[in-house]
DNA sequence: GTGCAGTGTCAAGAATTCGTCAAGATCCGG
DNA sequence: CCGGATCTTGACGAATTCTTGACACTGCAC
């Protein structure tokens, strides 16, 4: 699901938000002033950021710069003011989409849309190939030596999980969720019987993986 | 150069973008509808496209989608209708941002600055790095001259803090509390040793700590 | 020099987490 | 209803990580 943090300081506008981002799929979380939206951005990975510049502690600019000093997430800001100097100052600051108030529904869904669509991994190869085995993405298929591998659904479901992330770490909670569904997030037993399946039937040396990689205490990692 | 092409069939305001945007130091060509619009984007990569919807042939929004088919290039829509159907219309059919007539040059330059700088160079990731290590906070990896450091959870969450505060001073209290939690405020033991820990990891003399910073009786500060 | 507060260092035991295995439970096609 | 495949669950040593306390070092005040 796509996650998207709403940062106003407004409560009914925030639920408003809330309501019609959910309503059309997104995963919302929301935060109502500047430090807690750069806390909350920290907490998980987000697929865009809605920010209203007018909060009560932090200057809607700032925010944005201390968040581009470590992340590239989309930014649609909000605004009442239009001011070309504060749209400029805003673009220039790391935004990209600057919206003012009041505005429609349907367009900032829309700018949504553009953003996500525009910042959707272009080129996310359908074969992901490291020295050991092939795993193509499309086919839904696993080769190793030329030979296919018989996945379970679930030990599919894991791989390609962490197979659309290479090099990035996957938290066991993301694994769970996004494997078994988010009611899951305890049961970190069966990623340790799954990643034992995988590495059984993928890794030349199932005892020292070197693809499928175990980060103690945090989650997993694919290395092609 | 960034090149850029214009499309719009009111002659005065092509030429005064162009005057515009060349002064800037885009490189600019210029079409006044849609077929010739179309024509001229085969000719010669573009960077990016601005767009009038109201062309004499062709519908801009047909244009657009012509141009979608084999075009990923950002594509700025101008128009002078304020409609929120005519921008949903817009921007699904493949713009990445919709400006209204009559609008600020300064704007249209900043929105087009934004446009440039998110299609630049995608697959940079926002990483920090030091003379002697690298952190890259989106694969949750420190690498240092080429080689990964294996860190633990809690040192991990550590650097993770500092490293999102760069130069900013972090007090010991913030620290525990968001790598321990706000119950450990007078665990300042842990801070200690795992700051070792980390300096042992990371820093070419853990002695004489250069990227790592104590600053006595208050925090730690993280210098890049 | 002495005492003190804050900091760095070290190592050992406690606690947690990991890989592994195997025994049921469950699902599904025939 | 059967049989095979898949999933769940619990248990166990092994490995890793965390906690804890003791001690040394530094700079400063007295």
């Amino acid at each position: 699901m796509t996650a998207v943090l709403v940062v106003d300081d407004d409560p009914h506008l925030l639920r408003a938000l809330r309501i019609t981002l959910q309503a059309h799929g997104y995963d919302v979380t929301t935060a109502a002033d500047g430090h807690s939206a750069l806390l909350a951005a920290t907490q998980h990975p987000l697929a865009l950021v809605i920010l209203d510049l007018g909060l009560p502690d932090l200057d809607g600019t700032s925010v944005l710069r201390e968040l581009r000093t470590w992340s590239r997430v989309p930014v649609l800001v909000l605004s009442a003011r239009h001011g070309s100097e504060d749209k400029v100052e805003a673009l220039d600051a790391g935004a990209d989409d600057y919206i003012t108030k009041p505005f429609g529904l349907d367009e900032l869904l829309a700018r949504l849309r553009a953003l996500l669509r525009r910042s959707a991994d272009p080129g996310q190869e359908p074969v992901v190939t490291t020295e050991a085995f092939t795993v193509d993405l499309e086919k839904h298929r696993v080769t190793r030596d030329g030979q296919d591998i018989r996945l379970t659904p679930t030990e599919w479901k894991m791989l390609e999980v962490l197979v659309r992330n290479p090099e990035k770490l996957v938290t066991q909670q993301q694994l769970l969720s996004e494997v078994w569904g988010p009611a899951y997030a305890k049961e970190t037993n069966y990623l340790r019987v799954y990643m034992a399946q995988l590495r059984r039937k993928l890794e030349p040396e199932a005892a020292a993986p070197r693809h499928l990689v175990t980060e103690a205490g945090i989650g997993y990692r694919f290395v092609p």
